[in-house]
DNA sequence: AGAATAAATATTGTATACAAAAAAATTGAC
DNA sequence: GTCAATTTTTTTGTATACAATATTTATTCT
């Protein structure tokens, strides 16, 4: 693969646009930050499994860059939790223990109330009525029993309340929080019982929002998790 | 520097001790974390100054390592918050604005008060015990007058509560947000004003401590940082 | 002299080469 | 056939080389 230079992500920064007119996008996010976006994904969409190595090769063959930018990358997964890095066996994805990631889940669970709190007193109508929608669009989904894209609108509105919050430090530690446990919260959307739970309390959850109630909703989100890492401490037991 | 290779830190995982028998000493960490160590030792002890650029020459010579770990350990200090990374020119100390610094102040409080509620439970006698004879230290260090014993200690115990949460998200957290943080903790403990207020706070922490009384430890953690907050809104306003 | 432009210099970004360590495969003994 | 030891191969860790970009200095024109 790395054999043809054409088919590299790029060489620079920019593509020259050699040749044919669809390889025309400018690419500015520097090529680390690519590559560790695509590594990022492909664990969080588990392509890559925890626990398994990541081969240098193999990967920065895959995306048509030398190892390099990819090591350079892993060292940001690595410090964002999502990767483990062993001493002279190189990186594997990161496999938290069970009481790692319940850990993980209560501190999202705080960080989340404290966004509710802030949120009610610096939420526009505009803010609201938005959050408002997806909520709708989620039951939307979940008429539909579209399992994925209820997953996805329920972290959009539980993003959106921390975004809300304007405190640029909470919506980072939110963000790395919740790619640290997105598996253990997928795992638990496909429950049946949680999703007609989580319905419940998404309602109360809008509700508290839209009255502004900013006790009600950090109460709400507060617990809102506990069902979760249940489930994983429970999984866990059975091995 | 780098022209005699005896000089370097490192060039494998282990010193070889070849020659002297003062170089016996085996380095397990590897050279990345070494590196990154060192830099961010560096930024928090204000060696290398807010908005200053790294020069990866420079500096990689200085610590007699190659310019390939330097730079990947400035991915892991950026992915902390301690570096900015800006395309095509390298990596600057981060110079956070007042109101990010402000934000992270006030999530550091929200953590502490967390770790408060948890501590009360989780606490040994033994732990209670400690952090109580590193209150008397904090007391002894200020009698002496002596302000960066004071600043130690201080976080030893902020530390030490946390850490009796037993929560590892909570503790990292923590820990990487007070990092973010240091410099301006440290410019507000030399204020006599505040020095005083501090202590009598402590008062209060030690004693809701000893009492388990979660309620009064987290409501006092809340607001201890407010004051440092403010002092850095206050500088901000006079530029 | 001062601004605009162009050459020179230095710095970062990426790829590759080499060294050290770990993993895998082969060989030999029992 | 299985286990152990040794060799081979693969993989990671570090340094260096080269390319692309940014910065500085020099030069030209007004």
């Amino acid at each position: 693969m790395a054999e043809d230079p054409t088919t590299h992500v790029s060489t620079g920064q920019f593509s020259k646009n050699e040749g044919a007119e669809e390889t025309a996008v400018v690419i500015q996010l520097p090529l680390v930050h690519q590559v560790a976006g695509l590594v990022r994904d492909m664990i969080v969409q588990d392509e890559l499994q925890p626990g398994e190595p990541i081969r240098e090769r193999i990967i920065s063959e895959t995306l048509n860059v030398s190892r390099t930018p990819l090591r350079e990358g892993l060292k940001i997964l690595a410090t964002e939790g999502l990767v483990e890095l062993i001493p002279n066996r190189g990186a594997i994805v990161a496999e938290p223990a069970p009481a790692e990631t319940r850990d993980r889940l209560i501190l999202l669970s705080v960080l989340e109330a404290f966004a509710g709190e802030l949120a009610v007193n610096f939420a526009t109508n505009q803010d609201i009525d938005e959050i408002t929608a997806l909520h709708y669009e989620m039951l939307a989904a979940q008429r539909r029993k579209n399992r994925l894209l209820y997953f996805k609108l329920n972290q959009d509105i539980h993003s959106g309340i921390v975004r809300i919050s304007r405190n640029s430090a909470l919506i980072e530690n939110h963000i790395r929080l919740n790619l640290q446990v997105y598996r253990a919260r997928y795992r638990n959307n496909l429950k049946s019982t949680e999703w007609r739970r989580s319905i419940r309390e998404h309602e109360k959850i809008i509700t508290a929002l839209q009255e502004r109630n900013g006790d009600a909703l950090s109460a709400i989100l507060r617990r809102h998790m506990d069902p979760v890492w249940a489930t994983v401490m429970e999984e866990a037991v059975n091995f």
